[in-house]
DNA sequence: CACATAGTTCGACTATGCTGGAAATATGGA
DNA sequence: TCCATATTTCCAGCATAGTCGAACTATGTG
């Protein structure tokens, strides 16, 4: 997964589908959204696909690519437990991030974007 | 940084210089705690340290490697802000492991080490 | 069925990253 | 000064990943 996401374009197209959400982006549109040729698109969609990072469905002639959550909690997971154990103050700036001070549990909690 | 730590022997690297906190390794000890070559490994500090993640002090002949909390902690709120703004329910799993319930938080909380 | 649109797969080329041996540099000790 | 230890740098050689054009497959439409 991280080396997945270890490269410019899958960030890119992995954070257009993180902003995008449940309702996701039809291949064409990420293509044109980060201006990108299709077929190294589909290699990347690829390779983010097979770390696990997103899903695709397809919808009439488009396929839809979701990011999957899943997968994106528990890399994070990972990574914190591992620097946590070793490094409690990493943890103090990331709690104030996840508790609301600026953007994500005042954001996340009331409006509930995703039904899954 | 992300493609940094996508490289086993790189996370590896890193995984333990988080775990030895700052007290640090030293470059031979890594070689041989994980059985890689002094070159290689040589290599993969460069690239570890050229990412920002660790820093290194040189200590009589050797040379002693530390991880970079500060890099750790910015990356992981890069990844962490992302996922939030758009997915809300990664976020519950990762407060609950940062908020106590099995290492970080109860450590982290009443040092309150960043006023921000 | 023919055609247009949406994506993917294929194949060749290029580049970049990784590995491992050998030599070079730096430090400390006899 | 000479030697041993610790680590890095240099230099092939190899492998893998990325890119791009072109052909292929799938879906919907007239």
């Amino acid at each position: 997964m991280l080396s997945a996401l270890g490269h410019e374009a899958r960030l890119a197209i992995f954070r257009l589908l993180v902003k995008a959400g449940a309702e996701g982006v039809a291949a064409g549109d990420i293509a044109r959204t980060l201006n990108v040729l299709p077929n190294s698109l589909s290699a990347n969609l690829n390779v983010l696909s097979h770390a696990g990072l997103i899903t695709s469905r397809r919808e009439g002639r488009s396929i839809i690519y979701f990011a999957e959550y899943g997968a994106m909690a528990g890399m994070l997971e990972f990574l914190l437990r591992d620097c946590c154990n070793g490094a409690p103050e990493v943890c103090a700036p990331l709690s104030a991030i996840l508790d609301g001070t600026d953007n994500c549990a005042s954001a996340c909690a009331p409006s509930a974007v995703s039904p899954q």
